[in-house]
Parts: C-alpha cells; sequence; structure tokens
DNA sequence: GTCTATAACCTGATAGAC
DNA sequence: GTCTATCAGGTTATAGAC
C-alpha cells in the first residue's frame, strides 16, 4: 500500500513519447501518423518507441482509451447523477464541455474520426453508449416530455456543445474568425446553451 | 454548342474510378485509403487509376471538391436568398440539410476531418466561409436580435443539423439505436429543429 | 535503456506488352 | 485503354552493439 511514495514526475521517457503520441495522433489521425513523427516529437529514438509500446497500434490504442474516457468522462457522470436536477445536469454538461475542449479543441473530431476508420473496435463506446441510455437524465427528460424521444433533446445539446469545436477549421480560419473571438463565443456559450435547451424543454 | 449530343452514361471507366473513390475515401479517410483498394472497388487495375487520374492525391483533390460543394452547396445558396424570410431560411436549411445527409451520412465528418488534416489547403473553404460571413441570413439575424452574435445561432443550428450525423457511429451501434429508429429520428427532426431554433430566435 | 543499422514489408507510380 | 510486372521510396519493427 505503502510501496510507491516517490510521486511520478512524469519525465519518464515513457510518458515523453505517450505525450508525444497524445500530440501526432489528434493532430493527425492513426494513418497520417508515422512513429518517426512520434519519436522526433519525444525527442527520442524510433526503437525506443517499439521498446516501450511494442507497436504503433499498441500506443495507439492507449492514446485512444485515454481520448474516449476524457471525451465521455465529462459527461457520463453528470447525467447518471440521481441527485441532481434535469436543468442542473443541462448546465453542468455545458460548462463541462466547453471547459474541456477550450482546452483540447481537437480532442472530438479526433475520436469521432478513429471511432468512424474502425467501427467494431473500441468497445468503450458500447458501454458510454449504455451509460448514456440508461442515465437518470434520460429518465428525468422521458418523465418530463412523454411527446419527445430523449435522444432528440440529447442529440441537440451535444450538437450544441462540440460542434462549433468540430468545424472550427472552418468557422476558425484567419480573418472570418479569430482565437480570442472564438474563445469568447464558446464562453458565453457556457449561459447561452443551457438557456436555450431549458427554453426547448418548456415548450410546448 | 451542340457537339455533344450523346449524354454521358456513367459507366465509363472513368466514372467508375471515381465512385470507388468517393466511396472509399469518405470511408477511411485520405491516409487510411490505399489506391488498391480504390482500383479494387472499382473492379479494375491499379495501374488504370494512375493512367486517369496520375496520381492518388490529384483524384483525392476532385473528390474533396465534390464532397466540399455538396456540404456548403444546400447551405450557401438558402442563407444568401435575399428574397426569403429568417424562418424560411432556417426551415429550408433544415430540411435540405437532413435530406441530404440522410443519404450520404459520413459526409460531414469525412470533409470536417481532411480539413483538419491539412487546414491551409482547400481554399473552397475560406470561400464559403465569406458566402456565410456576408449572407443575407446573417444580416437578417443581425437585424433581428442585435444583443446576439450571429455566428451563435448558426453554430447552433449546424450543431443540431449536422451533429447526429458526424457522431451516428456512437449513437447509432446496434442495440442501442438501429438504423430504422435513427432515420425515423432524423425525418421528426426536420419539423422539430426549425420549431426550436424559431423559439430560441424569440425569447427575451 | 538507448542507440545505429538493417530487415521485412507495404504503397504509389511507371514501363512496356497487348 | 487495359493489363502484368516491377521499381523506387517510405514505413514499421527488430537485431545487436554500447
Amino acid at each position: 500500500m505503502a510501496k510507491k511514495i516517490k510521486i511520478e514526475p512524469d519525465t519518464s521517457t515513457e510518458e515523453k513519447i505517450k505525450e508525444a503520441a497524445r500530440k501526432v495522433f489528434t493532430q493527425k489521425g492513426y494513418a497520417a501518423t508515422r512513429t518517426r513523427d512520434i519519436a522526433e516529437e519525444a525527442g527520442i529514438n524510433l526503437a525506443l518507441l517499439n521498446y516501450y509500446f511494442r507497436s504503433k497500434e499498441k500506443l495507439f490504442e492507449i492514446i485512444m482509451m485515454e481520448k474516449m474516457h476524457a471525451l465521455f468522462g465529462v459527461l457520463v457522470p453528470v447525467l447518471n447523477d440521481s441527485t441532481t436536477s434535469l436543468e442542473k445536469k443541462i448546465e453542468l454538461v455545458s460548462v463541462n464541455y466547453i471547459e474541456l475542449l477550450s482546452h483540447t479543441p481537437d480532442l472530438p473530431l479526433f475520436v469521432l474520426s478513429e471511432i468512424r476508420s474502425s467501427p467494431q473496435a473500441f468497445g468503450e463506446r458500447m458501454q458510454a453508449n449504455k451509460l448514456i441510455k440508461d442515465s437518470h437524465f434520460i429518465k428525468q427528460l422521458t418523465e418530463k416530455r412523454k411527446d419527445l424521444h430523449p435522444l432528440q433533446f440529447l442529440m441537440s445539446l451535444l450538437g450544441m456543445l462540440l460542434f462549433p469545436f468540430i468545424a472550427r477549421p472552418v468557422f476558425g480560419s484567419v480573418g472570418v474568425l479569430a482565437q480570442k473571438e472564438f474563445d469568447f463565443l464558446m464562453e458565453e456559450r457556457k449561459r447561452l446553451i443551457p438557456q436555450w435547451m431549458k427554453l426547448i424543454l418548456n415548450s410546448n
């Protein structure tokens, strides 16, 4: 229990490679990434990558797992909390996601692209799926709006939250929407989206 | 003027290759696609691909151009029509997009992924950008809601429309959301999204 | 653990026969 | 126009020295 006293400094070679892999994989995707890119980014030799992680694919799976947990990790616990109201959940999910994606904007496009490339893999996805479908949030939605499929609401909420980051290369090109303005708009959306989704929820 | 009387039958080898390229590129992305995959899908030899299109990259650029036009082509003309009301534009964009994406569901994820991979390329994107920013739709929005950045509204609308298709591998896995149910929900969204966006537009 | 050198393989593209 | 055979270059992974 008290075996490992020293805190991992994250400066080990293994961690340097993982950090480089996070950067390159998320930027270029699995197929376009060369192990040489990762090695160079990490400042180490190519052979070391295989020494620590056996293969490009094994390394990728580790990074992918991390990223999927990051993407679904801010969603699932909030939706499954049986002590919070529907409206509170909407607020929390909105703030959590915009906060997260402001720091790692290419997270959703990376995860969704790679899931598409190998749809049968990544069992995590199915698991997250079930956790969402059977969530307290869905129960609350169903109860509140019997006329509406709960996924109609959830897809809209997530679309509003994630889409600006997914499409940022389109919206955010130079001269049309600069970085600072984009950040400002996202900050504003923490307030706007819950407001709008509540409006939708209470309509009819 | 009356030079080409015969209508192209689209059964030519060139078209067979393009059709195969459309399928494989959009499914796997540029980097993960091998020219051999395209040749096999087209039922022709690998060498013919280079005979007709010089290189993998040239072929890709043709397909990418097509796909970008498809994705933005249903948006730009509607937003720039100065004879329609704001609410009519919302209805048209919604129906157009859901109709389009129901037939080619992986169009948006493909285009957005590839734009990210080479952000400086694809000048079309910038052009579409300007066309949107200076559109009649944006003017109408600005006038109607002086307190709201028009992109806040546009990003939300597009997010609602595109996100279900972008995230379909997540939502649409077997046992959670089957194909027929997904199609039904999308059909329903043609009505729901305009209704909801008008609600947002007229709030406050 | 870390490196250099190289093996083994794959991929895009072309030469040349038909 | 279409094919087979092959080249040239690049990529992953490993062997072996330090």
